[in-house]
RNA sequence: GCCCACGUAGCUCAGUGGUGGAGCACUUCCUUGGUAAGGAAGAGGUCAUCGGUUCAAUCCCGAUCGUGGGCUCCA
């Protein structure tokens, strides 16, 4: 019949296996089944998405087939269902927002994968990267700075360049009289060899741990063209990256906080997750199999003490260590990637790390490797698309903007603008010579949290009149100092 | 990186082998208007880049860069 693939899929099967076959008209198929017996079944419910290119049994060593994508459902009120969801995404979608919102641009001159923050973008970013450092001074972390490139020599040694390469980008600079091979340098794909030579710049003693250092790390991966999307997959990207240096019996102990960290910062963004465990990868990794069977066993512990469901994932851990991976849901029921915990026993022993124990000898430790949002870039895009661009109080680059009705109301406008301004609230006065319905229109389509209207009767009260961004709900009129309190009440959650 | 498609004004998009268009945004003027778009005029483009075919290329062909949907890979 000319089927070659289909007679392919046959030839692996064990002999034993049982074939099916399905026919609909004169099409025959082989199937694991079950088909529809009629097509008539569908009336109108089933709907082709899209073509693209895809790899025969999902290997890039293979062939390249054409994929027709459709998808069908029981009835029709299920497809529009679905096909309305699919609208929501692309309404929600994070490159969109991020022009209109005027967050961040990524340009052809610039180079591919490479976010150029704008204004906005840059204080959103400023604002969260704040939050954080908050949340790690007060969970017992050092903040810690390493440079953007090290020796490509400390690279070999750590297996990044043996195991990362193909990632990474380095550079070569002559020696200074301008002669000679001069030294090379690998820009950091990842931020733990600097958290390393901190440790190992002093004698440490068990006294000491666990040391939790942690960094806003930027690093740059090479990742393939084809895989770059918006801010959800980036070549330069900065990572809520901690290193947690402790001994092997506070190893569970350190997992469990770790845990519970993410729980508070998912509870707070509105996120639900599920966890994964990964496994040690085929090839390419490095440790003896006694370390990976410890490191796996930790991961598990710590997540059956905690009574946390997991699924496995086998051969998918860091070319280092296993993990556990954490999966958040977003408001779509998307799932998304950010925070993983690895375990390394395994740089460790690369670098020799040290400490003295209270018998007086050297002990090897444990490396913890985690993040909590995983990538800046990546997270905030994620929340671009779960709060569709209407970030909360504490988030938004603008949280007020005052709006008049007429310029005779400016000068009361810059009043009460200067008096939020000077207590720290984002806020703007839009004195635009345009009609009222404009400027509520515009703040509308930015987002804003809270516009304030003022017109004579404001001035003549001294008061504010808000309107909410949430359908536009109105607030009886208040005086600045009342419109603070209600404020400064939404914002205490995050300080 | 691979497959397919795409690249026209700041944005969203029409269009043609022979002087490039619209809406919104922008600038100026008029308008002083109370909860999602007041009116008029004006300015704005090497049609991604480089090369080829042609008397003539934004349009046809090739390469490069980039984007989109997938595949593979990942924070």
């Amino acid at each position: 019949m000319g089927e070659k693939y289909k007679v392919e899929l046959i030839e692996d099967l064990p002999a034993d296996e049982k074939l099916s076959l399905y026919q609909s008209g004169e099409f025959v198929d082989l199937c694991r089944g079950p088909h529809l017996p009629n097509a008539s079944y569908l009336k109108g419910s089933f709907k082709l998405l899209s073509v693209a290119g895809a790899y025969w049994r999902g290997s890039e060593k293979n062939r390249m087939l054409q994929r027709i994508y459709g998808t069908a459902f029981a009835d029709k009120a299920a497809l529009t269902a679905h096909l309305n969801l699919l609208e929501e995404a692309k309404k929600r979608d994070h490159r969109k927002l991020g022009r209109e919102l005027d967050l961040f641009s990524i340009q052809d001159e610039a180079g591919a994968g490479f976010v150029i923050w704008h204004p906005k973008g840059a204080l959103l970013r400023t604002l969260l990267e704040d939050f954080e450092r908050r949340q790690h001074l007060k969970r017992g972390y050092d903040i810690v700075m390493g440079p953007q490139m090290l020796k490509a020599d400390l690279w070999k040694r750590s297996g990044h360049f043996e195991n990362y390469r193909e990632n990474m980008y380095f550079t070569r600079i002559k020696d200074d009289d301008g002669t000679g091979e001069g030294q090379e340098y690998g820009i950091k794909p990842m931020n733990c060899l600097a958290h390393m030579l901190i440790y190992n710049s002093q004698l440490r003693s068990y006294r000491d741990l666990p040391l939790r250092y942690f960094e806003l790390g930027t690093v740059h991966r090479h990742e393939a063209s084809g895989v770059l999307h918006g801010l959800l997959r980036v070549r330069c990207f900065t990572q809520d990256d901690a290193h947690i240096i402790c001994m092997p019996e506070q190893l569970q102990d350190e997992i469990t906080r770790i845990l519970e960290f993410v729980a508070d910062i998912m509870r707070l963004f509105g996120f639900s997750y599920s966890m994964e465990l990964s496994t040690r990868p085929e090839e390419k990794s490095i440790g003896s199999d006694a370390d990976w069977e410890r490191a796996t066993a930790a991961l598990i512990q710590a997540l059956e003490a905690n009574n946390l469901d997991y699924e496995i994932n086998a051969g998918d851990g860091a070319f280092y260590g296993p993990k556990i991976d954490v999966k958040l849901k977003d408001a779509l029921g998307r799932e998304w990637q950010c925070a993983t915990i690895q375990c390394d026993f395994t740089l460790p022993e690369r670098f020799d790390l040290t400490y003295i124990g209270a018998d007086g000898e050297k002990h090897r430790p444990v490396m913890l490797h985690r993040v909590i949002l995983g990538s800046i870039e990546r997270f905030i895009g994620i929340l671009i698309e779960h709060y569709a661009g209407a970030f909360p109080l504490w988030l938004a680059p603008e949280q007020v903007r005052v709006l008049t009705v007429t310029e005779a109301h400016d000068e009361y406008a810059q009043k009460v603008r200067d008096e939020l301004q000077a207590v720290g609230i984002r806020v703007k006065a839009d004195l635009r010579n345009e009609k009222l319905g404009r400027k509520i229109r515009e703040a509308q389509l930015d987002k804003i949290p809270y516009m304030l209207v003022i017109g004579d009767q404001e001035v003549a009260s001294a008061t504010v009149a808000p309107r909410l961004r949430k359908q536009g709900e109105t607030l009886d009129a208040m005086s600045v100092a009342r419109f603070l309190d209600h404020l400064q009440n939404e914002l205490k959650e995050t300080e």
